[in-house]
DNA sequence: AAAACAATCTAAACTTGTTTAGAATTCGTT
DNA sequence: AACGAATTCTAAACAAGTTTAGATTGTTTT
C-alpha cells in the first residue's frame, strides 16, 4: 500500500498550529502575514522533514491557477515542432510552469476537443498553438475570448490575436530572389492542398513577389499543389509528369519539410540527379541533416529558439496582465538563409 | 470578463434536482444509481444546452485520478523520442487519456524534480519515462514504489521494474555481423560516455560479441569513448586523429543517432568521403532523412510505434490493476537493419 | 487602569465535483 | 390497511488546499 501523503494538517498538528498559517508560510507569504520569523521556520523545516508537496489539484482548484501551459502542435514528431517545444518547455521551466504538449494530428476536431478541455476547463493558464483550424469562428466563442492564446507558426487572419511567427514572406521571397540570382528562371514551387494556412499563403506571396520583381511572369504550371492527405503519392506522380514537361524546370521550391522530403525520396527512387539536371533544389523549413543530403538544399530557417522564447514569454505576460487588455501582440520573426554549395 | 462557467449546481438549480443526481447522470452512472430514464434524458439535455463541462481538478481532487499521463524523455527533439511520443499519445487518446510530455534536458535533478511534480502529486495517474537516471535508487523510494511506471527505452539494472524496450544487444549484433560480411575487419565503434545507460551497454555487447563470433580481438582502440556534454567537439577532435592511424579503421559504427550527426558532419567539414576511402558507415538507431544523406548509413531501426503503443497500453494496464500485483511487465521488441547501398 | 493598537495566529468559508448514507415515494402482498 | 421492498432521489460529507474575517495576546498610550 502505498504511504499516506503528508498533508497540510500534518504538519500543522506536528506544530500545534493551523493549517493556514502552514499554509501561509509554505507560500512565502509568512511575512506578508506577519508570521514570526520562528514560526517560519519551523514550519519550513518541518515540512522539509516531511516531504510535503502540495496538492496540485487542490490549489488549481482554490485558486484557478494550475500553472500548466499547454501547447497544442499539428504533430509533435516534425523536427519543426518539437524544437520548438523544447524551447517554450525550457523558457517556462524557468519561469515556474510546466508545459503540457499535445499533438493534434491535423485534425481540427481534436484540436477543438482538446483546446475545450485545456482552456475552457482551466486547465491550463494559457495555450500555445499552432492552429489547424481553418477560420477563427471556434476561437471567438464567448468562452475563449478571453483565455490568453498565442498562436505560433500561424495565424488566423480572420481574428484578432497574439501570435510569434516567423517572416513567412520575407523568407520566401529573400529565397526566391536567390534562386533567381543563381539563374533560375522557372522555379517550380509545390505547395499543400487545401493552403488556408496563412504561412502558407504568405511564402506563396513572396515567390510570386520575387518574380515580378525580376520580370518574371508567375506561370499556374509552376505551383504544383500536393494533396495534404497523400503527400508522397501526389509529389511523386505529379513531379514525374512534370520534370517531361517543357519548358524544364530550373529549381523545385517546395513550401515546407514534409514536402522536401517527400520530393527527396522521388529524386532517389526515379534516381533524380539534381545536379546534372541543373536542377537546384530549396525548402522552406531547414532541417539540420539537410547539411548532408545528396542534392544540395538551400533552405529557409526559421529562428526555432526564439519562436519558442517569445511564444512562451508573450503567454506568461498575458496571463500575468489578464485584465489590463493592452491590445494584441504580433511578434513576426526574421528568417535566414541557408545556401549550401 | 470570462462568461462564469455552469457548474453541476446550475444545472441542479435549472431542473429542480439535486447536484447529486447529475453528478450521477452525467458520469454514466445514472442506471446503476437507478436514476429514471426520463430525468436522465432531461438532465444530458440540460448539460448539453447548457455547454457544461466537468471541472477537472474538482473532480481529480475528489478521485485522485487525472486521467493524464505523464512522458518524460531527455529530449522532446530528438526525433526517436518525440515519434514516441506521438504514437504514445494517439494510443491514448484512443482511450480517454491525456498525454502531458516533458523533457528533462538530460538532467538527472529536472528528471527528479518533474517525478516528485507529476507522480508523487498524483498529478498523473501513470508515467512513461525514458530516464536518465543512473541507478534505481530514487525510483525505489517509498512513495514511489506503487506508482505505474513504465520505462522506454531504457531501463535500470539495478531494480525491477516494467520496461518497453528494443532488443539493442540483438540490433547492435546484426549490425556488426553485418558489417563484418561485408568485408569489414577494424569497426571503430563511438559511445557515449559516461554510458551508463542501458540501451547503450547492450549495445556494445552486441558489438563485441558478434566480433568474438567471427574471431576478430576486439580493440580497445576502436571502441571511442566520446564525452556527453560536448559531443560535436570530441568527436571532431578524436576523430581526426584516429582516421590517421594504422591499422586503418574499415567501418564506422555509432551507437546513436546524437553520434551520426556527429560523425556526418566532421565527414562533411574536413571532406572526408567514406567511400573512396572505403570505410562503411552505420548507426544505431534510424532517421528518416538518412535515405540521402551522402555516405549511406546502414542503420539499426526500432520499433517506434510499437514502443508507443506498447508503452501507452502497459501504463493503462499498471493503472486499472493497481493492488492486484502480477510481477513486473518487460517488453523487448526486435529492430531492424537498413541496409543502404 | 482602560483604551488603542500592533503582532501573531486561527476558525470557518470557499473552490467544484463525487460518494455515502439515508429519505421519500410508490408498489406489491398478505 | 399495514408491512416490506423497490424505486427514485437528496443532504451532507469529503477531497486538500487558499483566503477572509476575526480572535488572542501583549504592548503602548492617555
Amino acid at each position: 500500500m502505498a504511504i499516506k501523503k503528508t498533508l497540510l494538517e500534518d504538519i500543522a498538528k506536528e506544530l500545534n498550529v493551523s493549517k493556514t498559517l502552514v499554509s501561509m508560510v509554505i507560500n512565502g507569504k509568512g511575512d506578508a502575514y506577519g508570521i514570526s520569523k520562528k514560526t517560519q521556520e519551523k514550519v519550513l523545516s518541518k515540512a522539509g522533514e516531511m516531504e510535503y508537496t502540495p496538492n496540485v489539484f487542490a490549489r488549481a482548484l482554490r485558486t484557478g491557477k494550475s500553472h500548466l501551459i499547454g501547447l497544442l502542435v499539428a504533430d509533435i514528431s516534425n523536427p519543426f515542432y518539437s524544437n520548438i517545444a523544447k524551447h517554450v518547455e525550457k523558457e517556462l521551466a524557468a519561469k515556474g510552469y510546466n508545459l503540457m504538449i499535445c499533438s493534434t494530428d491535423e485534425n481540427v476536431e481534436r484540436e477543438e476537443k482538446l483546446i475545450s478541455l485545456f482552456a475552457e476547463q482551466h486547465m491550463i493558464d494559457g495555450l500555445i498553438i499552432a492552429t489547424t483550424n481553418t477560420s477563427g469562428e471556434f476561437f471567438n466563442k464567448e468562452r475563449l475570448r478571453n483565455f490568453p492564446i498565442v498562436f505560433i507558426d500561424r495565424y488566423l487572419p480572420d481574428i484578432e490575436s497574439n501570435y510569434v511567427v516567423a517572416n513567412n514572406y520575407q523568407g520566401s521571397y529573400e529565397l526566391t530572389d536567390l534562386l533567381i540570382h543563381k539563374g533560375c528562371k522557372n522555379i517550380l514551387a509545390l505547395n499543400i492542398t487545401p493552403s488556408h494556412i496563412s504561412s502558407l499563403t504568405e511564402r506563396i506571396k513572396g515567390y510570386k513577389d520575387a518574380l515580378t520583381k525580376y520580370d518574371i511572369p508567375f506561370k499556374e504550371d509552376n505551383l504544383m499543389e500536393i494533396s495534404f492527405n497523400n503527400i508522397q503519392k501526389d509529389v511523386r506522380e505529379k513531379l514525374l509528369k512534370r520534370l517531361k514537361q517543357s519548358p524544364k524546370i530550373d529549381a523545385i521550391y517546395t513550401l515546407n519539410n514534409h514536402l522536401a522530403t517527400a520530393c527527396l525520396h522521388v529524386f532517389n527512387e526515379i534516381g533524380f540527379d539534381a545536379k546534372k539536371e541543373g536542377v537546384l533544389f530549396a525548402s522552406f523549413d531547414d532541417i539540420n541533416l539537410f547539411d548532408f543530403v545528396k542534392p544540395n538544399v538551400i533552405s529557409v530557417s526559421q529562428p526555432l529558439e526564439q519562436i519558442g522564447i517569445e511564444a512562451a514569454n508573450l503567454a506568461l505576460q498575458l496571463i500575468d496582465s489578464k485584465n489590463s487588455d493592452s491590445g494584441f501582440k504580433k511578434v513576426v520573426l526574421p528568417t535566414s538563409i541557408i545556401s549550401r554549395n
